[in-house]
DNA sequence: TGGCTTTACGGTTTTCGTAATCATT
DNA sequence: AATGATTACGAAAACCGTAAAGCCA
């Protein structure tokens, strides 16, 4: 039995693929599937049901899941209690929406990079739901991020919470009373694609209200969104803190808007797989915990 | 990192020499020291110190060395695990005093048997010294035999207490009166080599109350000494198991001693070191005890 | 057919033991 | 001198990737 054929077996139970666990450890199918019939002849127990289209994990195999990933976050250890504990070394990949990563990435990398200065960072920013696919597929070992995940095996533990405000160009509304539906109706919404956590709101919005929005400018950055909102090109639902300066600077007004419209408070977690012990994962999602929670 | 090197790692450091693990091991020492190295090189810290006659752990070695014991059990718990409880798999030597093995060692290799029949076992039977020496080492995994070990890692749980016999050919005392030390010592003792038990107490005796006795016959038989003893070569301190035959038999005869001469019970125990946590080494450890105490 | 897994094969890398060397008592 | 650890080197084994072949939807 070796570290390698454990950790394979335990990629491939944990993305209930062979494909995707060598793709992770940068390997060829091959060499992975060859890794897990010595694992399995070691063993003398299958350790994978391969009838179906793709190896779906046994009992036997279940069985030995927990210990298997005991055993590989150990191995981490050992190297950390070696070298003491800003010996840490390795690499962490980890996402963060753009809101999160413009407040708080700065600082995250900071401190991480004074306790632990040999740790390789990949953060990754993008939308909400990449991020949470990533978090799901183990591509990543945590994310910053808005909303839940609906695997269950995705711990969310909720960091601050941030409004969505209705924006719009001065211009574009007169009256001093609350916007209704039908009024923004006659407006295009300006928003990113649906993956992001703002549009993921709204659709869900115009989906209970049973309202139509016409969506226009696609784009993953809510600062084009606000650009192309000052130019006067439609409403916008923004993240507060992407238009705070727009609205003081008076470029951006808030629309106060009617209760059907009303849109509750984006709740930012931190998310990872419950299982991933990795103990630089769980260091550096601490430390990203502790940096979002205490507002940098 | 792999398996092997932790392995090694583990065995160097447990039995304090890269020649003792290299033999345990069934490899080299040349192979054995490269192990370590790629193991050094590999979490970049230095774990033996290398100046004095023989490798000495370093502290970074003793921070990983309970980790990497942890992780070694692990990788023999998934064996089981996957194959389910009787599926236990391995090679197991343990020891077992000549008195001991007389009376359990069939009924423990039955119930191995039964209950792990991929098992094998390599049992050694040797007098009480070499086999504590053996645990102490980690040549074996456990020992039942009497007394106690000088290690602080090895743990020695009672199991019962065997009465040692002063006995003779009828025909050598005549008085009805206890025997003194001074009738005693005119006869010649016949016992075992100074590593078994029996005798350890007779010297401990020998020592305490000044006495000299004229040891003949060397060997590692009771048995032999029982029939050297009826044939009237001299009185024995023995196993009470060991003449209970001869004694009803009449072909020896128990010797009734002054107080100075009382021998305390041979207490045996089942001894083990305290870090091993092999699955299997536990196991027949425990089943060993319990059929022990149950006296069969 | 197409995604996923396994088999076959070769070339590279790793690993191990023998033998020689170094270091410490 | 003797014990214990390291280095050098050649042989054997393990490992990996490419390419081809099976296998199930």
């Amino acid at each position: 039995m070796t570290l390698k054929q454990l950790e394979a077996f335990y990629w491939s139970a944990i993305l209930g693929s062979f494909a995707l666990a060598a793709e992770r450890l940068f390997m060829t199918q091959s060499a992975l599937s060859k890794r897990i019939q010595e694992l399995e002849l070691e063993i003398g127990v299958p350790l994978f049901d391969r009838s179906g289209p793709r190896a779906r994990i046994t009992d036997a195999g279940e069985n030995i899941l927990s210990r298997a990933e005991q055993l590989l976050s150990l191995r981490d250890e050992i190297v950390v209690a070696a070298r003491g504990p800003s010996g840490l070394r390795g690499t962490c990949r980890f996402g963060v929406s753009e809101l999160m990563a413009m407040r708080y990435l700065p600082s995250i990398v900071a401190a991480i990079r004074r306790d632990y200065p040999e740790v390789i960072l990949e953060p990754r920013v993008a939308v909400t739901k990449e991020l949470l696919e990533d978090v799901e597929k183990g591509e990543t070992e945590f994310a910053i991020a808005p909303g839940r995940s609906l695997d269950p095996a995705v711990i969310s533990e909720q960091i601050c919470e941030v409004p969505l405000l209705w924006v719009a160009s001065p211009g574009l509304f007169h009256e001093d009373r609350p916007v209704t539906a039908e009024e923004l109706q006659h407006h295009p919404i300006i928003s990113m694609s649906e993956k992001a956590g703002s549009t993921m709101q709204l659709l869900d919005l115009s989906a209970r209200r049973g309202l139509r929005f016409r969506r226009v400018l696609t784009t993953n950055s809510p600062e084009a969104v606000a650009v192309a909102t000052i130019a006067g090109l439609g409403v916008a639902l923004l993240g507060g803190p992407f238009v705070e300066r727009y609205l003081t600077e008076g470029k951006l007004v808030r629309l106060a808007v009617e209760d059907r419209l009303q849109v509750p408070d984006l709740a930012y977690c931190i998310h990872w797989r419950a299982e991933n012990s990795r103990v630089l994962a769980r260091k550096l999602r601490e430390i990203s915990r502790d940096i979002c929670l205490a507002g940098r």
